[in-house]
DNA sequence: TCGGTCACGTA
DNA sequence: CGTACGTGACCGAG
């Protein structure tokens, strides 16, 4: 109990909420018979914490149990098997503790990740989410400081510290920094808060324009979100001596000395400098300098991009030679026996990953797993006894505009396997045109040669385009947008001491992010539900996927099983699309193939 | 030591 | 006056 006077004067009595009270259960068994009795079938949503060696806490609608033992995700393997329930976690750590003791689940649901998707934050701590899903401001959020961890405190009033939730409302920080692994019972509540934090966030998601569109986002971002997990912890498998062999071509052979390395380095450097100018800068890696060697060459230039120098080979040696440096430069600096040595280990190259990322939520990865050259592809090769199954989506992006957009006439073109062909043929103009053109009012170019075909576009395709005007329109008014799959979009704000030519373009900027985050975002949805459907599915094969890449999926699979996982991987398409998007007048299509290296795909 | 810029790899 | 991302080298401010 705790006396309050209020600003009015009044004193009054406060009392700390109950707390929670938790059941204990001895082993896996009886844990099973009360989430029985509690009408606990396959798909229900159980809320799970697990703190090693401490305990399992699970929490159902009010009733929360733990199970006090050193190894709880042997208990969540055997509910797994026996019910198979969704389980709901604050954030895809614990599926993180579950890989590392061997244990893998079917289902999810990710209050962060979910957060995520419905308030476009970026940092998903349980305290921010717990303080926003209650309207509790963020400044009298607390945190662990100096005193608490000295085990004083500012606040007289923190009510009962077996009590995840304190008086004010906020969640415990101490809690939220570990101590909820403490006691068993301590992790039965916080499963329990997990359980509670899921329920606002459903009704948030109730209240979104769409709201069962929302609610199967929130299932599939969250199990994208747990794969994200699954290919953090397996890897990329990667044929090590191909790897070196690759980058020896490349670099020249391994150094093993700092003096090497400098020497390798040097000689390359000469390589490009015999070309270059007498006087002035020589550091080929400052672009200044370049630069100017390029001026003293005769040949200006505003920067020094490869694009850009790409037609001033012939001009002179020099640019030739630079430019060949710079392809070398980047294998021996980012692709190099560096990033071998620090990313692969065991015949897999790991990285982090995340399941929804940046503006539109694509999934990222680190450890150069999506911008890996083209050329070291030879060296992703599937496991003796395996094959890849290697998918990539066909004109993804288009296709997503039609369908969200709902244009009849865009959709009418997606029933072709390349569909800029009908689109060229209704604007009257070659199909490198009509792609072009496409491309640019997706991402809101408007100078160069797409500038006559789509005012054409407008006219053929007038729902699409608005579609995209509305998008563009919003956000060069600052305003957020929402995708179709509900993912909120934040805009930035421009300056109030802006010139006003910068102001108009940081609004043109925010106009083009946008317009290009409602299509890119969407397509991020549909190829996370087509993912997490292949995940599914594959299992079945003993097959994982290993890699996504925006609109390409490499799954791993026993040689023996390689076609059937191509027919997964196919169906799945099918599946995942009308399960995004009922309405089935926008075709999907995906170019599927069974190979030993990632390079044997086709172009 | 840090953030900003350039550059370049992927989609 | 085409978007998104991750990485590394360098610069200049602190």
């Amino acid at each position: 109990m705790a006396r309050h006077a209020g600003q009015d004067g009044q004193v009054s009595t406060m009392r700390a909420r109950p707390v929670e009270p938790v059941m204990r259960v001895a082993d896996a068994g009886e844990l099973m018979r009360s989430l029985g009795e509690h009408g606990v079938a396959r798909g229900s949503m159980v809320a799970v914490a697990i703190a090693e060696p401490v305990g399992l806490g699970v929490a159902v609608d009010g009733a929360a149990w733990v199970c006090a033992t050193p190894t709880p995700c042997a208990v969540v393997a055997s509910v797994e098997a026996e019910i198979r329930p969704r389980w709901l976690w604050w954030s895809s750590d614990t599926a993180t503790t579950l890989l590392a003791a061997g244990v893998r689940v079917a289902t999810c649901w990710d209050v962060a990740e979910v957060h995520r998707l419905v308030f476009g934050t970026w940092r998903v701590d349980p305290s921010r989410i717990w303080a926003r899903l209650h309207d509790l401001p963020s400044s009298t959020m607390p945190v662990v400081g100096q005193l608490d961890l000295l085990g004083a405190s500012l606040d007289a009033d923190e009510g009962d510290d077996e009590d995840p939730v304190r008086p004010d409302g906020h969640l415990r920080p101490e809690w939220v920094a570990g101590a909820w692994r403490n006691r068993p019972e301590r992790v039965g509540r916080w499963a329990a808060t997990a359980w509670s934090a899921a329920q606002l966030l459903r009704r948030a998601l109730r209240q979104l324009p769409d709201p069962a569109v929302a609610e199967a986002s929130a299932r599939s971002e969250s199990a994208a979100e747990l794969l994200a997990a699954e290919l953090a912890f397996d890897g990329l498998p990667i044929d090590a001596g191909t790897a070196e062999q690759l980058i020896t071509d490349a670099v020249g052979q391994r150094p093993h000395t700092d003096a090497e390395v400098v020497a390798q380095r040097e000689a390359r450097d000469a390589e490009v400098l015999r070309h270059a100018p007498l006087g002035g800068g020589h550091d080929l890696r400052n672009p200044a300098h370049v630069r100017s060697m390029l001026t003293r060459l005769g040949i200006d230039v505003p920067n020094t991009r490869a694009w850009r120098l790409e037609a001033l080979r012939d001009v002179h040696p020099f640019v030739d030679a630079l430019l060949t440096w710079r392809k070398a430069e980047r294998m021996a600096t980012t692709y190099g026996y560096g990033w071998l040595d620090q990313h692969v280990a065991g015949g897999r190259l790991r990285g982090a990953w995340s399941g929804s990322d940046g503006a539109a939520g694509r999934m990222t990865a680190q450890a150069g797993l999506h911008n890996m050259p083209a050329d070291l592809r030879p060296a992703v090769a599937a496991e003796p006894g395996h094959v890849f199954v290697r998918a990539d989506l066909g004109q993804i992006e288009p296709r997503v505009l039609a369908a969200v957009s709902g244009d009849p006439v865009l959709a009418l073109a997606t029933k072709d396997d390349d569909m800029y062909a009908p689109v060229a043929s209704r604007l009257g103009v070659e199909r490198s045109v009509a792609k072009v053109a496409v491309l640019a009012a997706m991402y809101g170019q408007t100078s160069g040669p797409a500038g006559q075909a789509l005012h054409r576009m407008e006219r053929e395709y007038p729902v699409a385009m608005q579609y995209l005007k509305d998008a563009a329109e919003a956000g060069r008014q600052g305003h957020d947008v929402r995708t179709r799959g509900g993912r909120l979009v934040r805009m930035w704000q421009t300056s109030d001491e802006m010139e006003p030519d910068d102001e108009r373009s940081a609004m043109a900027a925010r106009g083009r992010y946008a317009r290009n985050a409602m299509v890119q975002g969407a397509a991020a949805e549909l190829f996370k539900v087509w993912a997490v459907t292949v995940r599914a599915r594959a299992a079945a094969f003993d097959a994982r996927i290993v890699l996504c890449l925006h609109d390409e999926l490499l799954v791993h699979a026993p040689v023996e099983h390689g076609e059937a996982v191509a027919r997964v991987v196919a169906d799945g398409l099918q599946e995942a699309a009308h399960r995004w998007m009922p309405d089935t007048t926008v075709r999907f299509v995906a170019d599927v193939s069974v190979i030993g290296r990632w390079s044997d795909a086709k172009a």
